[in-house]
DNA sequence: CCAAAAGTGTTCGCGGTACACCCATGC
DNA sequence: GCATGGGTGTACCGCGAACACTTTTGG
């Protein structure tokens, strides 16, 4: 939790000294309140999750989501993207407020409430960055997490659960892939992300049929195999269709 | 955190002295965290919300939604339904997290956080002990909201966002209705909520062929013209259907 | 020429939708 | 007996589901 590192308001250069005890002086206990944020990615095989080893206490070595303390004039959504370019290098994803918790003991240093955030992420834009990042930093996929800090894991149980609600009536899917993808890609998103399999001819007919997705003269490179066409997504359109009461829906 | 907490200054070998009474000092700024509560209810021909009328500054005079902060150590939900219990004596709702709001200045004196829920009430349960109420309290029709404190009006609009988008696939329409209803009840809920005319007799084979809505020996009472039977809805069943994958969908 | 995945149509059944009249009751 | 809402069935159509073979490409 980046905040919480004393060295992390040397932003400006300036030499660091610690605030003067007693700076901030209220008539009742008030929790601190940070943000965490769900970094989900598509890989081939299943959906993965970004975390980044701590290297203090408590939980020290333990794994935990990207996050840190909001600060005092800042936007919750904001601090939550602050927190995944300073700790990730993650920046324009896509991100939407997940759920808050605030179980008095979460913490064991105290009352400590988290917004939690879930991103979408093209796992293959962060991939070799978050490999070889000087910070411990990695992938996990959902099913084989490490030991996680706080109630972390709680935390991406709530953020699954969302995006595999949400998937199915909003057009979130594309953020996990590159900006052209086949429709093979765009099938095993789905399955992966639903748990189960789809029919491929159903599926074409269906995703073409809400004139969404749009063929493009561009084909896969690099496969031994016949390559697939790309297509993309025409969010432009979507949108023009969502004020007329569009509903998306796989 | 554990360094913000006066009692770990005694680590260093000082004497630790309290605080003076009603003091809690921390290194850097905290917000304040308050919860507050959208009750909605279903009255004849729309939905309401439980609004109280605030008498002191800010906003005095103005109406909010109940709420208050959160005590030290107190769940989240737990803060909701006392400051339901404590500000309009509603109890035993329905209650779910909906949103948290934290723009910085979106209370005037100074950073307060605020975790929003929403709760669906049986209106005709609490009517007469709202309007009778000593202080002022009030459901008020959703196109019809006086002027309100903070950013409440925006936490109303994403609660009932959250209602429209829930009520067609979970089962909670039926936590605005009596625990005995009629079918033409049910629909008038799913017509105010949706903002549509639904077919009756589509409505009913619909409904009915969930096999979740089940017929009693109860007809309605006091009307003019021949009473309706009642139903109710078999939560029991939801649930045990729940964990086999059903899934609820008007 | 072989392996691997891309791409393509048709049939069937269920569920959503449209639609109108008689019935029971209270006054 | 009349006004008011309660209660009921059928026909059509569109969409989702099931299902298998040919084509293209790289190696």
């Amino acid at each position: 939790m980046a905040a919480e590192k004393p060295d992390k308001r040397s932003d400006k250069g300036e030499v660091w000294t610690p605030p003067p005890p007693g700076r901030h002086v209220y008539d009742y206990p008030r929790p601190s309140v940070t943000v965490d944020c769900v970094v989900l990615g598509l890989d081939a095989d299943d959906v993965k999750v970004l975390l980044i080893q701590r290297g203090v206490d408590p939980f020290k070595h333990a794994w935990a989501l990207p996050g840190g303390f909001v600060r005092d004039h800042e936007e919750l959504d904001a601090a939550a993207r602050r927190e995944l370019r300073e700790e990730t290098n993650i920046e324009d994803v896509y991100l939407e407020q997940l759920y808050t918790f605030g179980t008095p003991d979460r913490d064991p240093r105290g009352r400590v409430i988290t917004v939690a955030y879930y991103a979408l992420a093209k796992l293959s834009d962060y991939r070799v960055k978050a490999a070889t990042d000087a910070e411990n930093v990695g992938w996990y996929p959902l099913d084989r997490l490490p030991a996680l800090a706080f109630d972390h894991a709680e935390i991406i149980n709530r953020a699954i659960e969302r995006l595999r609600g949400k998937v199915r009536y909003a057009p979130i899917g594309f953020e996990l892939l590159p900006p052209r993808f086949s429709l093979t890609q765009l099938q095993r998103l789905y399955e992966i992300v639903l748990e189960r399999a789809l029919d491929k001819r159903n599926f074409r007919k269906k995703i073409l049929s809400l004139g969404l997705v749009i063929e493009t003269d561009e084909l896969e490179t690099g496969v031994r195999h016949r390559a697939a066409r790309l297509y993309r997504f025409d969010k432009k359109k979507y949108e023009r269709l969502l004020k007329q009461g569009f509903e998306f829906a796989i």
